[in-house]
Formats: C-alpha cells, sequence, structure tokens
RNA sequence: GCGAGAGUGGCGGAAUUGGCAGACGCGCUGGACUUAGGAUCCAGUGGAGUGAUCUGUGGGGGUUCGAGUCCCCCCUCUCGCACCA
C-alpha cells in the first residue's frame, strides 16, 4: 500500500475495471426490483462545465446506492446532439457540424469517465444519427395520420439570432431562450404538434406527480392556464356579422361599456372601410406599458341590455388567446378601467363587496374593482353572489342561444418547424398536384445530407441543396420539393429516455410495437414496460416548462400509439441548484468558471464528487470553495493514513460479523454504536431527500470517532476492522474510486460495486446513556447524564436530584414539571 | 402587479412530531513537530463579560412550560409568470 493517497494512479485503474467488467451494464430482469435513473443529456458543446458535473455526480451516487440496494439499475447516457452551436461553428471555422459534434462527443465522454461515472454505454444514444432521428420522422408521420401534427399559417416567434423560429415555451422574458436575443414577430407556413389536444390531461397529471417539485407542477400548470368561462355573441350593429368575445366573468356583462378587439382581428377587415382608421389601428404601439386603442367606428349590442356599445381596437387585446376580442368591464377590470379612462368611455359598477350598507352605483375612482361581490343593476340576476350569477348567466346565455360554456387554456400548439440545418428533416413532400404528401414510412429516414453549404446568410441550408430539395412525389411519380425546415431539438429529447430502455441508437425500433390492427394495438415492448416509467430524473430547473411538458406530451401520444403503458414518463423529479462562484452562475462571460479536468487533475475525482455532495443539499445552489475542495481531499487523506498506519491489523480480512461484544470497553461499545448510527444516519439522509451533504457530515462524524479510537486487545481490533469496513462502505457511492481501492487494501477480494449496503441494529444504536437537560422556566439550568429508557418519574427524580436544581428551587413549589423522553426536564416555578 | 421559495456565526451549511441552536466542513486564533510550512497533528472558535451569567436564528407581535420550527403583520433577497380577458 502506498504511503500518500495518490488519486491519479488509483482513478485509471478502477475506471477501466468498471468499464472492462461492464458492471452496469443491465438487462431486463424481472426477478429483481428495477430502477431508472437518469439525468438529462447535455449537449454535446465541446466540455463537461461544473453544472453537468454536479448534475451526474447526483446521478451516479443515487446510481451506486441503489445497486447496492439489491436494485437492477438502469443508467444511460446520450447526447442531444442536434442543434444551433454546431451550425455556428461550422460557419466561424468551416468544421461540418458532424465532424464538430461527434470530435465533442468523444471527448465529453472521456470527461464523464474520468469523473468516475458509471453507465451502461451500450445503450447510448445520439440525437444527430440517422438510426436515432428516424423515429423522430417515424413519430411524426403517425402524428400526421391521428391529426396531431398540421401544418398552418401563423404568427410565430422569430429570432433574428438564430435566424428560426421559436415555439411559445423557447421564448423568455420576450427573448430567445438560448442566445436571450429579443424575438420578433413574423407571417410563417410551419408545422405544429397538438400539444393542446393533451391540455386538459397534462393539467390533470399534474396532480399525480407527487415525486416532482411542487414549484415545477406549479409552473407547468400556470403555463397551460386553464380558464373556464362563456363565449357571447355580440351583434354588430346594422351589420349581420356577430363578435364572439371571451370572458371568465360574464356575472360583470351588465357592466359592459366597450368592446376591444386585437388590431388583427378579421372583423376590423370586414367591417372598417375608413382609411384613417385602418391606419391608425395599424399604427397601434406594442408596448405594454402604454394602453392604446383606436374606436373602429362600430357598435355592438350587449345580448343581456340589448344596450348599444363602442367597438375599439385596443393593443392589448391578444389575437391568440381567447377570440381575440373582448366585452369591455372598466368597473371591474384593470385594463379596462385605466382604458376607459383615457378614452372617457363610461364606468359602470355592476359589483359591490359583500356587507356593503345600500346598493347604489358608486362608480370607482382609482382602479377596477376585480374581486367577487354581489350583483347591482344587473336586471334579474342583481343580489346574487359573482359564484352564482357566473352560473345562471351562463345558463341562459346557452338556453337562449346568444353563447356557450367553454374552456380556454393558454397553452397553444407546440411550433416545431426550423429554419435550420443541424435538425431532423421533416419527412414532407411537396407536389404540385398531390400537395402535401409525407414520406411513405419504408421510405425512412431522410437522411440529412452532408455536402451542404453552411453560410449562415439567406435561406436555410437545405432549401439550397438541390439534391436534397429535389425529389419524386411519392404518390404520382412528378418532380415535387421536399420540406427542407428541420424540426426543433426538443423532439429529440422528447422520449430519448424511452431509447435508452430499448438499447439505444442501433436497437431502438417502435415497428414491433404496433400490431397489425392499429386501433387496438398490442403491446409487446416488453423492455419498455420493465423500466418506464424513470424512477429518479435527474437537471436543471431551466427545463420546467420546455422539455418536460414536451416529453409529457410525448409519453401520452406514445401510449396513445400503444407503445408505453404509462401515463407520465418521469416519477420523480430533483431539480438540482446552480453551481455558483463568488456569487454569480458559473459562466464564461463572467469569466468565473472552474474547469472540472483541471480539478480532476489536481485533486481527484473523488475529492471533486465529495466536495461537491457536501457543500450543500441537492436542491440548492452550490457556492464554489477552493478551499472546501481541499477540506474535502483532506478527509480522504485522513482515512487513507489511518489505515496505511494501521495496515498489519486492517489487511485481515473482516468477516463482516461480530463475535461477542459484551465485553467490549467503554470506548469500544461507543464506537460500535456510533458506527450503527452513523449507518441509519447515511441510509435515511439519502432514502428520504438525497440529502447527500449531511450523509458525509456523518461519515465525517465517525471517521473522526475510528481515528482516536486504539484497540486494546484482539475483540476491539476485530471492531476496528468492522467499522472501517462499514466506513468503506458507506463512502463508496461518493468516493468509489478511493472506496475500491481501499476495500481491497483491506482483504477484500471482489468490487465494491456488488456489495449489499450496509444494515444498522436498532439495539446496537440506541444510546445507553442521555444527557438530561433540566431547564427552570425553560432555561438551561443543569445537565446531567442518566441512563436512557427511564420512566417518567425516574428521570424526573433524577433532575430534581441534582445539587444545583435543589439549590434554583429551594423554598419553591413547582407549579408544573414536563419530561421529554430522553431529552429534558423543564421545571415550572 | 401575481405566484412560489428563502433569510441561522466571518463563510458553506446542520437541527424527525415545537424540546440542549450552530452538527460537519471552510476560515481564523494559539500550540506541537520542523531548516522551512501554504504539509501534518493537538486545542480553541456565535456575540458581550475577568466571572457566575446575559444575549442570540431578518424586524415586530402572538400561541406555548418551551418557538429557528406554529399563527398574524412588516422588511429584504432569489426565482417563475407578466396585459391570458
Amino acid at each position: 500500500m502506498e504511503e500518500r493517497y495518490n488519486a491519479q494512479g488509483i482513478e485509471k485503474k478502477w475506471q477501466e475495471f468498471w468499464d472492462r467488467e461492464k458492471l452496469f451494464a443491465v438487462k431486463e430482469d424481472t426477478t429483481l426490483p428495477k430502477f431508472y435513473c437518469l439525468e438529462m443529456f447535455p449537449y454535446p458543446s465541446g466540455r463537461i462545465h461544473m453544472g453537468h458535473v454536479r448534475n451526474y455526480v447526483i446521478g451516479d451516487v443515487i446510481t451506486r446506492y441503489k445497486k447496492m440496494r439489491g436494485f437492477n439499475v438502469l443508467h444511460p447516457m446520450g447526447w442531444d446532439a442536434f442543434g444551433m452551436p454546431a451550425e455556428n461553428a461550422a460557419i466561424k471555422h468551416s468544421v461540418h457540424p458532424s465532424k464538430w459534434t461527434h470530435e465533442n462527443i468523444a471527448y465529453m465522454k472521456d470527461q464523464l469517465k474520468k469523473m468516475g461515472l458509471v453507465y451502461d454505454w451500450q445503450r447510448e444514444v445520439t440525437t444527430c444519427s440517422p438510426e436515432y432521428y428516424k423515429w423522430n420522422q417515424w413519430f411524426f408521420l403517425k402524428m400526421l395520420e391521428r391529426g396531431l401534427a398540421y401544418k398552418k399559417a401563423s404568427s410565430v416567434n422569430w429570432c433574428p439570432s438564430c435566424e428560426t423560429v421559436l415555439a411559445n415555451e423557447q421564448v423568455i422574458n420576450e427573448g430567445c431562450w438560448r442566445c436571450d436575443t429579443v424575438v420578433v414577430e413574423k407571417d410563417l407556413e410551419q408545422w405544429f404538434f397538438k400539444i393542446t389536444e393533451y391540455a386538459e390531461e397534462l393539467l390533470k397529471d399534474a396532480d399525480t406527480l407527487g415525486g416532482w417539485p411542487e414549484k415545477v407542477v406549479t409552473m407547468q400548470r400556470n403555463w397551460i392556464g386553464r380558464s373556464e368561462g362563456v363565449e357571447v355573441d355580440f351583434r354588430i350593429t346594422g351589420s349581420d356579422r356577430k363578435l364572439r368575445i371571451f370572458t371568465t366573468r360574464q356575472d360583470t356583462l351588465y357592466g359592459a361599456t366597450f368592446m376591444s378587439v386585437a388590431g388583427r382581428h378579421p372583423v376590423i377587415r370586414e367591417l372598417v372601410k375608413d382609411k384613417e382608421i385602418i391606419r391608425q389601428i395599424e399604427a397601434l404601439s406594442d408596448d405594454p406599458e402604454e394602453k392604446q386603442g383606436v374606436f373602429t367606428g362600430c357598435y355592438a349590442e350587449n345580448p343581456l341590455t340589448g344596450e348599444r356599445i363602442p367597438v375599439y381596437a385596443a393593443n392589448f387585446v391578444l389575437m391568440e388567446y381567447g377570440t381575440g376580442a373582448i366585452m369591455a368591464v372598466p368597473a371591474h377590470d384593470q385594463r379596462d378601467f385605466e382604458f376607459a379612462k383615457k378614452y372617457h368611455i363610461p364606468i359602470k359598477a355592476v359589483i359591490v363587496p359583500e356587507n356593503t350598507e345600500g346598493t347604489e352605483n358608486v362608480a370607482p375612482d382609482n382602479q377596477a374593482f376585480e374581486d367577487y361581490g354581489i350583483l347591482i343593476e344587473s336586471g334579474p340576476y342583481s343580489g346574487l353572489s359573482s359564484e352564482e350569477a357566473r352560473g345562471k348567466i351562463a345558463e341562459f346565455l346557452e338556453q337562449e342561444g346568444l353563447g356557450k360554456k367553454v374552456v380556454h387554456y393558454k397553452l397553444r400548439d407546440w411550433g416545431i418547424s426550423r429554419q435550420r440545418y443541424w435538425g431532423t428533416p421533416i419527412p414532407i413532400i411537396y407536389c404540385q398536384s398531390c400537395g402535401i404528401v409525407p414520406v411513405p414510412i419504408d421510405d425512412l429516414p431522410v437522411i440529412l445530407p452532408e455536402d451542404v453549404h453552411i453560410s449562415g446568410k439567406g435561406a436555410s441550408p437545405l432549401a439550397e441543396t438541390e439534391g436534397f430539395v429535389n425529389t419524386k412525389c411519392p404518390r404520382c411519380g412528378a418532380d415535387a420539393r421536399r420540406e427542407t425546415d428541420t424540426m426543433d431539438t426538443f423532439v429529440d429529447s422528447s422520449w430519448y429516455f424511452i431509447a435508452y430502455c430499448l438499447g439505444g441508437n442501433h436497437k431502438v425500433n417502435f415497428t414491433p410495437g404496433l400490431s397489425t390492427g392499429e386501433s387496438t394495438p398490442t403491446l409487446h415492448l416488453s423492455q419498455l414496460s420493465y423500466w418506464m416509467p424513470v424512477d429518479q430524473y435527474i437537471g436543471g430547473i431551466e427545463h420546467a416548462v420546455l422539455h418536460l411538458l414536451y416529453s409529457r406530451f410525448f409519453t401520452k401520444v406514445l401510449r396513445d400509439l400503444g407503445l408505453v403503458r404509462i401515463h407520465e414518463p418521469f416519477k420523480s423529479l430533483l431539480t438540482q441548484g446552480m453551481v455558483i462562484k463568488d456569487g454569480a452562475k458559473m459562466s464564461k462571460s463572467k469569466g468565473n468558471v472552474v474547469d472540472p479536468d483541471l480539478l480532476v487533475e489536481k485533486f481527484g475525482t473523488d475529492t471533486v464528487r465529495i466536495f461537491s455532495m457536501f457543500a450543500a443539499p441537492p436542491e440548492r445552489d452550490l457556492e464554489w470553495s477552493d478551499q472546501g475542495v481541499e477540506g474535502a481531499l483532506r478527509f480522504l487523506n485522513r482515512i487513507w493514513t489511518f489505515i496505511y498506519k494501521n495496515h498489519g491489523v486492517l489487511s485481515i480480512r473482516a468477516t463482516g460479523q461480530l463475535k461477542d461484544v459484551s465485553h467490549l470497553s467503554a470506548s469500544a461499545s461507543q464506537l460500535l454504536r456510533k458506527t450503527h448510527q452513523t449507518i441509519k444516519k447515511v441510509t435515511n439522509s439519502i432514502e428520504r431527500d438525497y440529502h447527500f451533504n449531511t450523509a458525509i457530515a456523518a461519515l465525517m462524524e465517525l471517521v473522526n470517532e475510528t481515528l482516536a479510537f486504539s484497540p486494546s486487545d484482539e475483540d476491539e481490533m476485530d471492531l476496528l476492522r468492522y467499522t472501517v469496513r462499514q466506513v468503506i462502505l458507506l463512502l463508496s457511492p461518493f468516493a468509489p474510486h478511493f472506496s475500491e481501492e481501499l476495500w481491497r487494501e483491506i482483504g477484500e477480494r471482489h468490487t465494491l460495486c456488488n456489495e449489499t449496503w450496509p444494515s444498522w441494529n436498532e439495539d446496537i444504536a440506541k444510546d445507553e446513556e442521555i444527557e438530561l437537560v433540566v431547564q427552570i422556566n425553560g432555561k438551561v439550568r443543569a445537565r446531567t447524564t442518566i441512563a436512557a429508557g427511564l420512566d417518567d418519574e425516574t428521570v424526573r427524580e433524577s433532575a430534581f436530584g441534582d445539587a444545583k436544581i435543589q439549590e434554583l428551587i429551594k423554598g419553591k413549589t413547582p407549579r408544573k414539571v414536563i419530561v421529554v423522553q430522553g431529552r429534558l426536564v423543564n421545571i415550572v416555578i
């Protein structure tokens, strides 16, 4: 055994060993309980960063722990390999995206191995390979058949920097999710996935995501944004045209004093003929701070009162939500209130707070009254509560054919077309005579051509690649053109967790999952039903509504295609915090990055792993500290040195079972107790909430006691061997190479990876003595050591027996005495 | 503005159901060993006080024998959503 702990030599050795022995390559074994541990796969940007390290070490610790607990653990890894940066690199360095991507993957895979992360590499997926993206195309066609994929022209979010369209989820604070560039609107023909078809189920099933952080579930619920209301038709005066609005506040219908429509609402084109008005409407500002409107010259009639009210075009009404038109009730909606004030439109109050004296119509001065209350001036509904009135008015509107109850969602369909090269080609052909023709399933994959010119200017490279664009129509054989947009890369990541189950890139195949009778598909993808759902998913919170919502949607679609049985892909979700340095998120632009390669070179990966897991619980931000890393190395060094110094005693293989422990010295039985307490503490910390920081702290305590212990006879040496053995086992998920090495040094011959996690004995773990705190009026006045497990009366007596306590309560009668088992006695005087 | 979360030593962070605040680590102080120490080991370390003791978990109030933990009000910070009718 080396005198000094030399991480570099050890780590390489064991990494090669784990790799060679394929210890983490798994098969479906129905006799074992399964555990699917998954981390969000990386984009192969070039190098692993500390955020990845933290994410993947968490998953690796869980994997190793669960394996020791007897689970058949699937822990795969892959590459989210399509995307913009590869194209940017191509433009900047004249290297083909494919070459750039594959070189990055090779380098990063090596980095992952150097971190001691163990994956089933046989199941690796790389989304830019045709074997993989073929299935993106296959899903697209299946969804097309079911009406879940469709093409439409619409106003879309356009990132001028990425020169492509973004889905709504991908616009963060009006900027591009990738580059922050302010997004502009653009009208384009786009392919969409009909995620709205699943809005209700996505919302309802959010209730079943018990293993997810509440915050993420809430964000998804808000994103889906369900609201119940009514659509009501307002007849336009002097026209057959009706203006349909959506409202959730039909109880305020009697208070509508005008209407507002979006600037792009079709009614404007149909009914507004005045050029000057049209010009003004087009000139409306899109500044959200300032409400602006233009009177269209039209009037509409309130279906309940027959009242004639003006119709405005207003800049704050969204064409995309509801019907693009609203009834405006300034007394009870703050936006309408501000608008009415600005344009001197009457404000009519129809709701008053409950318990209001009198029923006089008080128009509000400063702001709208938006709460529910009691209706006034509302014909037959006056006096009702808002809740009652909402129901009754909705029913009345339906009966009279004036409107209907509807549910609207904020969620919109997922636009998946991207005007970029490095992505999955959309398998569609445009034919002059046949129109839009799907590529026949047997012709898949539509291969992304490699010989393209990527200039970064003008149209998408695919559109300029004649050999790709020009094709024959599969139906009529005439000359035709291929779709040149590619798919959003979020399509790739929406099912990669399923690809792992099927064996990775080369083995993915869904066709056997479908029977010939499409209406009742039989399920025989047994691998999928064995592994899914993911038991523990780990990744950043930035995907709260992006990847995590798309994946849920895809899982439901795949279920409806008969490919999986489950309704939700991820049973538990852990969103790890950011890695912070000097108070800011690590980033190149801030210049506060720590390079994992350098760290591993200097300290060894086990030290980095220990520090990352120790410095903060996983869900919180982690403040990086170079000195903290040194502390982690010191911890490992102390264990190493101790085992080195006691090698003679420790290298005799322990049996794992202790002989007679009844006659151990006080210090020895204390160590035995501490050992069992530590096993319990570490196990519970991991099981309860993966709080590895407290698990490692407990281990440090045990190590401190172990190092202070010197055995006095053969039985106590046995105890020491036993304790050291437990320490190594408990440490092994966190510092696997270090532990594996020491495991051999203490005489073990087989790999730690296949060992069983230690268990504790509750009787041994129990303290024999406790320190009893004696309080007077809630203040600590004395401490005394007593035997554990005494009855209340005895505990009480020993409290009163304390000399200091007797002194303090002399001549006074306690009014009350509280005894807390195993903890304290409080005497109230 | 709305929603969610957080606020504990010099720092990162501990603290089952309300029951010894500050585990563990970093840093710091003193000492040992040493040619040397930015290695290692030992001791100490919330604040005030020579001391008994007092005080202390963002601020204020409350419930309780007892509050970091429960309730009410306020302040600060972080994150998410932001004209969604």
